[in-house]
DNA sequence: CTGGGGACGGGGCCC
DNA sequence: TGGGCCCCGTCCCCA
């Protein structure tokens, strides 16, 4: 009986040493399998990295050819159109005006410009260039040399070097107009997100194509694009939020900012080491990537970008840097910066410069003005990034204001608004001063400073600055027309036209 | 005279 | 109750 159990032990000790020698042994092929594996994935990571490099570079060779193009067809506009764009050169406030263009007005009723503005087709027809949302990191050491190269490629470009010209007027002007109010910009760092140039979508792309953001395009697009209206632009508002480590300057740069989605490749399996080696250290050289690169997506910044641009008071709306949390967001159109410059540049002889707009004389009677100033927050902010300007239909609209007579007509509203002041109208226009009973009517107001026309019809390319307005015009898509005249069978779309029509039945004049 | 668009004021609704 | 928001009506201008 003792032998018998002395046998059975030894057989269970044997049993267990061959069981540890299997175990050993397999684990050992596993380790190695998963070494050779490891290898492999390392490999592939290598050549995507090339692989994506490469194709960045021709990317962005392609665009340059694009732009070489547009630059040719540029050349070759006929004169009339070249002083138009000096016109809207004139607007951004760049280029400064050289002798020969010092006296350079748009006739009073010359309404030409309107009609044949190449640009402003293109834009209809949705074949507008493109527009980039580039987040822009302060911090340079942080952001690695991939942000140099991108500016380095903006500021080479001649057709997108307006950006960069303007920025440098713009920071030079108030720099030198008013040194001891520039309060100096905060030191931390901050991620500025600038729309260079129009086309529909503007695409925050993350190193991986597996993370993108796309930022709904606003103010710019025509078309039937369902983007254009406030309601629907939602910028990267629902289902987009803000992507993991957007690095649109990274491209082609595996700096140490490089952000690595868990999706990129071989990364997951890097952290997810599946080693079951018998001796379990965690090699530090697995760990997961990047991942403390991370952005916290919870902090919603594009959510309440968004609803600032679109939702925010009278003031902050348009042209303006609109400091969300540290994201710092250049919208387009900078009229009035523009306007200060121009103003500057056109000199006190040059009446429509001077009788247009005196922004220091609003700043100083405008209550609204004092912290709602476009020209505060760049004073307040060192960094001003000066986009393209407006759009091309934007400065069409702004210079229709601002040289022809409807832009008097305006100017003369406002000052009849100014002088008839009632307790009432207690916000005023930043740009006029005309005093409007509410913020939401201001905003509608200035749209009329700024160009700016949020509401764009689906069917074409219309857009207009008020809501009523498009759905006015959409009557002309429907054919509708509600309004019948009670003597006759003529119908209108417009309440004011059946009104009109009557006085022909009535012989009112 | 009509059609289309720009601009503004008033009023209702909601919070 | 006041402000924000939206819709509608209206007037005007221009083609």
């Amino acid at each position: 009986m003792a032998d018998c159990l002395v046998f059975h032990t030894q057989i269970a000790s044997i049993m267990e040493v061959l069981a540890n020698a299997a175990v050993a042994e397999i684990c050992k092929l596993v380790d190695d399998d998963y070494a050779v594996f490891r290898l492999e994935i390392t490999q592939s990571r290598k050549e995507n990295r090339a692989l994506r490099r490469k194709l960045l570079e021709l990317k962005v060779a392609r665009e340059r050819a694009e732009r070489t193009t547009q630059e040719r067809v540029l050349a070759s506009r006929p004169s009339s159109v070249k002083i138009l764009d000096r016109y809207r050169e004139m607007a951004r406030g760049e280029g400064h005006l050289t002798e020969g263009h010092r006296s350079f007005v748009k006739p009073v009723g010359h309404n030409t410009w309107r009609d044949d503005q190449p640009i402003t087709v293109d834009e209809g027809s949705g074949t507008s260039t493109q527009q980039v949302i580039i987040i822009e990191s302060a911090d340079a050491e942080a952001a690695g040399p991939g942000v140099k190269q991108e500016r380095s490629e903006r500021e080479e470009d001649p057709w997108h070097s307006r950006d960069t010209q303007t920025r440098v007027a713009v920071e030079a002007h108030v720099a030198t107009k008013d040194p001891p109010t520039i309060a100096p910009a905060p030191p931390r760092t901050r991620h500025r997100i600038t729309e260079v140039s129009g086309t529909q979508n503007a695409v925050l792309k993350s190193e991986t194509d597996t993370d993108t953001l796309t930022v709904t395009h606003r103010l710019l697009r025509t078309g039937s694009d369902h983007r254009s209206d406030p309601e629907r632009l939602g910028l990267g508002r629902p289902g987009c939020p803000p992507a993991s480590g957007s690095e649109y300057l990274l491209h082609g740069n595996p700096s140490p900012r490089t952000v690595h989605s868990l999706r990129d490749s071989g990364d997951e399996l890097a952290g997810n080491d599946l080693s079951c080696s018998y001796t379990t250290e965690m090699d530090p050289g697995n760990m997961p990537l990047g991942l403390e690169t991370l952005i916290d997506p919870s902090r919603g910044d594009w959510n309440r970008y968004s609803s600032s641009v679109y939702s925010e008071g009278s003031l902050d709306k348009k042209g303006e840097v609109l400091v969300v949390d540290e994201v710092t967001v250049k919208v387009e159109g900078d009229a009035p910066l523009t306007w200060n410059v121009d103003k500057t540049d056109l000199g006190e002889g040059h009446s429509q410069g001077r009788d247009f707009l005196n922004y220091r004389e609003s700043l100083e009677t405008n209550p609204n003005v004092t912290t709602h100033s476009p020209l505060h927050t760049v004073r307040d902010r060192e960094s001003v990034s000066t986009s393209m300007g407006p759009s091309d239909s934007q400065d069409r609209v702004l210079f229709d204001q601002v040289l022809n007579s409807k832009g008097q007509k305006a100017k003369a509203r406002g000052r009849e608004a100014t002088s008839g002041k009632s307790k009432e109208k207690r916000f005023l226009c930043m740009f006029c001063n005309k005093g409007f009973s509410c913020p939401q009517k201001v905003e509608i107001h200035q749209r009329v400073h700024t160009g700016e026309k949020p509401f764009g019809c689906t069917q074409c390319h219309m857009r207009f600055a008020e809501a009523g307005n498009l759905k006015k015009h959409q009557r002309v898509h429907t054919g509708e027309k509600p309004f019948g005249c009670t003597q006759c069978h003529m119908r209108f779309a417009q309440a004011g036209h059946l009104k009109r029509h009557q006085r022909v039945h009535t012989g009112d004049k």
